[in-house]
DNA sequence: ACCTGAACACCGTTCAAGT
DNA sequence: ACCTGAACACCGTTCAAGT
């Protein structure tokens, strides 16, 4: 049975998940599917579009939040739904950060938020903002976590104290709060 | 005359802003001091450590707001001036997300935020959240455009169309609202 | 169609030995 | 004190040749 694309990409996804970003090599990547690194090019273009296309299977994964809901709590309920995707792989943040060949606009996820925002009577300039301002968050913050935590796995850093969770929330009902406030300015 | 790690981080920086993170490599630097890869050794502990150095040198560059403006224009400003820093050097964003040895919070600009925010009644928590907010906000909007923007140097993807600054300026303003909007709910 | 063999042009890091 | 020489253990990528 020949390799097929997806045998790669599985794979691949489950060398970050496993041990890192910086552990997915594309020698280790062939001998782990029992070939010759050059095999690999075949399936695919080059380590970077690997990347991207993990990145973005990965954003995919996220859930649409319940629209029954009240819009702010949607908006919440998906930062967390988002943090909670990254958290699931290890450095599953720097792989979407550095790895994501398009852009957040064009994602699912982007176009979500905004759909979110703008179901609230906001127009499409005040959705596109709100859109950046929560998912650069949320992929910054959790990147940050994320960077820390690879550095304690390695010793080169101490443990960090408190609720990361708890620090998270706050900051996320802050950039949440923002948008409701930056939607229907007249209200407040 | 020998070397001194002040010319091994200035060097460095200068490769980085010139050529981007890419092409910062210990031997390249090495051969642009004029050295063997091994010495660099005897000034630095590793690459890793280096990078954490130049992207705290590049934070503590930002200044300080002035203090007589009101407070959420000062962090307006503060925002503004740390993407203007992170925007004089390729892939500067990159650098302060990837290689921070010491988090935001203990950061100089992060102890900025705080007061700013504090000096406006607020409390710790509200503070810290509020700083996360900004800075996680502020370094990913600018790690996403630089990326795209490497990307476009290297001839894998279009310009991005519209106006940075713009978009920049409205996502800010939305965190900036929250961390208003979160230090005096009863304000509004 | 799919893969191997073998090379090309690199990396970061270490460390005995030199001066 | 500061650096060289030389190695170790890797990288991503290409591509003729095999099956």
């Amino acid at each position: 049975m020949p390799l097929t694309r997806r045998d790669v990409l599985d794979t691949a996804r489950r060398l970050v998940a496993d041990y890192g970003l910086g552990d997915l090599t594309m020698r280790r990547l062939a001998f782990e599917l029992g070939v010759k690194p050059g095999a690999i090019y075949w399936h695919v273009p080059s380590k970077q579009a690997l990347l991207a296309e993990l990145a973005d299977e990965l954003l995919d994964s996220v859930p649409e939040p319940s629209p029954r809901k009240r819009w702010d709590r949607q908006l919440l309920q998906l930062g967390t739904d988002l943090r909670a995707a990254l958290r699931s792989h290890t450095d599953a943040a720097e792989l979407v950060a550095a790895g994501r060949a398009t852009s957040l606009a064009s994602s699912q996820l982007g176009k979500s938020v905004m759909a979110i925002v703008q179901r609230s009577g906001a127009g499409e300039r005040q959705a596109s903002a709100a859109r950046d301002a929560l998912l650069h968050f949320v992929i910054g913050f959790t990147f940050d976590e994320q960077s820390h935590e690879s550095l304690v796995r390695h010793g080169a850093s101490p443990a960090r104290l408190g609720d990361s969770d708890r620090t998270f929330d706050d900051a996320l009902a802050v950039v949440v709060r923002g948008i409701v406030a930056s939607a229907r300015p007249s209200a407040s």
